[in-house]
RNA sequence: GCGCCCUUCGUCUAUCGGUUAGGACGGCAGCCUUUCACGUUGCAAAGACGGGUUCGACUCCCGUAGGGCGCGCCA
């Protein structure tokens, strides 16, 4: 199953289906992801569903769609690891055969009664190694054993990691796991190895929790006689508030970053940013990162997820993404906003040129999709407009007549569009000896029943003069 | 409790024994300005603590404190 080309990268993401793709799982994935693209490698997708208690079917779609939004494309077919599950078997027989591994027939009850006692104790809570060396015709009667694997006692296993530097764990530490539960199913860390192995992985990169397990799978493929990849172990991403990001404690899925009106791009670029820096480079474009991307540049601390800088680096993306494609972005998150379904189902073709004739001006004030969608519901509004507040105060201050006395200026305005618009405009308040920001914000109430929006005569040219004038007429009629 | 790991501005980070400890986000102040933004200029802001090693430590070593991860018939 391996390369025949030894040197050549094979990483993987391989998620457990118990829940939503979240943010330190999504930077797993971008780091293997670029780390095999930048070298003419390959990623591969596993999906460790072995816990058949808790993985479901909508994870694994959750999970493919939140890489695929993110842009993280793995080669070939998803790999259930569940499916594998004989070949895992056939591993745990060979290990017994080895005398590398040995039945078990304590209880579950028995395990936590041993746990609760070490802990009363205060030992270290360890299987005590009851079935180790005890002869299995002393087995009790009705119990079904599970296989454990026969792990060193004496020594260290020392793992070589990328991120964290040689780490040495003494075998004292580390008992005898379980590789095989009782039922006949494989357990993780025993998978993970079978797996790993038979897939040809080259480079495991994931994120530090795995640490430990990393010394334990480091013992069974030793047992097995098989190379150990090489190994990278990533700090974790830790909640703004430098508490876990755990699932209970608001970790959001990448989806939830969709609805908030992320860009791929600018949560890409962010994620890289956390525990690897390329000198001191803050905006780079994924390929830039999958040229740059390097083990070696990985830190060892846990960072905190910053939504400012987050927000701050995606109206960054926003304002320097081309306007057509911005829309398409637009366009494709309005499912998953709020109230965006409605707005969607009325932008029709005419609304799109209208919103892409907006957007210099639009883009250019949001940080998030969220925010350009907000920008962009003077285009969407009916007239009576709805008028917020500080709108209402405009127009309560004077801005009737104002807007009373522009309206034959705009009307006669023979060419309409903003240079245009802008001139006459000026010209009345150059006559007038009124500042210009005296016109701009009760128009800018009138057109767009908001006291921000974009340059306003830039809205006069998208609205158009027809639906301008009718909006102020509203206003200036009665 | 045991094991492993971590510790530079509020946050993300640069530094690979010799720097006025740099950048970015955020903050503050100014400029620009038709609103809001953008842009731009400037300012404040850090080596957890204590010992060593060294001519010289943020960088190396030890300890302390704080934090994280792991210790399932979960992954």
């Amino acid at each position: 199953m391996s390369s025949p080309n030894a040197s050549s990268v094979i990483t993987r993401f391989a998620p457990s289906p118990t829940g939503f793709l979240h943010i330190g799982g999504a930077r797993t994935a971008l780091f293997n992801w670029a780390y095999a693209r930048g070298r003419q490698g390959k990623m591969l997708l596993r999906i460790e569903d072995t816990d058949r208690e808790r993985s479901t079917e909508a994870a694994i779609v959750a999970i493919l769609d939140g890489l695929k939004w993110l842009g993280l494309t793995w080669d070939g077919e998803a790999v259930s690891q569940y499916a594998r599950a004989d070949r895992h078997r056939e591993v745990a027989n060979e290990l017994l055969k080895r005398g590398k591994a040995y039945y078990c027939y304590c209880t579950p009850q028995e395990l936590e009664a041993m746990r609760a006692k070490a802990e009363a104790e205060k030992r270290p809570i360890r299987y005590d190694g009851t079935w180790r060396d005890r002869d299995p015709s002393t087995a009790p009667a009705g119990v079904k054993p599970v296989i454990r694997f026969k792990a060193p006692q004496e020594g260290e296993t020392v793992i070589e990691d990328n991120a964290q530097g040689r780490v040495v764990i003494p075998n004292k530490d580390l008992d005898d796991l379980i590789i095989l539960r009782s039922d006949g199913n494989p357990t993780y860390n025993l998978s993970v190895v079978v797996d790993d192995h038979d897939m040809g992985i080259s480079h495991i990169i994931r994120g530090v929790d795995h640490l430990t397990n990393a010394a334990r799978q480091t013992q069974i493929y030793l047992a097995m006689g098989w190379q150990v990849p090489s190994m990278t172990h990533v700090p974790l991403i830790h909640g703004p508030d430098g508490a876990k990001l755990s699932k209970r404690h608001g970790a959001l899925g990448v989806e939830a970053y969709r609805a908030m009106g992320y860009l791929p791009a600018a949560l890409r670029n962010y994620l890289a940013r956390l525990g690897w820096s390329h000198g001191d480079e803050e905006i780079f474009t994924t390929e830039q990162l999958v040229e740059w991307f390097d083990l070696k540049a990985l830190g060892k601390s846990a960072s905190r997820f910053d939504f400012a800088k987050l927000e701050n680096l995606n109206g960054h993306y926003i304002r320097h993404t081309p306007d057509a494609e911005l829309l398409q972005h637009l366009l494709a998150f309005m499912p998953f906003a709020e109230g965006g379904p409605a707005l969607l189902a009325r932008t029709d073709d005419a609304m799109k040129s209208k919103l892409l004739k907006a957007m210099p001006g639009l883009k250019e004030r949001a940080k998030t999709l969220v925010e350009l969608l907000k920008g962009a519901a003077f285009l969407y509004a009916a007239r009576p407009l709805p008028m917020d507040d500080k709108a209402r105060q405009i127009v309560a201050d004077g801005g009737i007549a104002t807007l009373a006395a522009l309206t034959p200026v705009l009307a006669g305005t023979t060419e309409w569009t903003a240079p245009a618009l802008e001139a006459a405009v000026k010209a009345h308040a150059e006559q007038t000896g009124i500042k210009l920001g005296k016109f701009a914000q009760p128009l800018r109430a009138a057109l767009t029943g908001t006291s921000t929006s974009p340059g306003i005569f830039d809205v006069l040219d998208v609205l158009g003069r027809e639906e301008s004038l009718a909006r102020i007429a509203d206003l200036t009629k009665d």
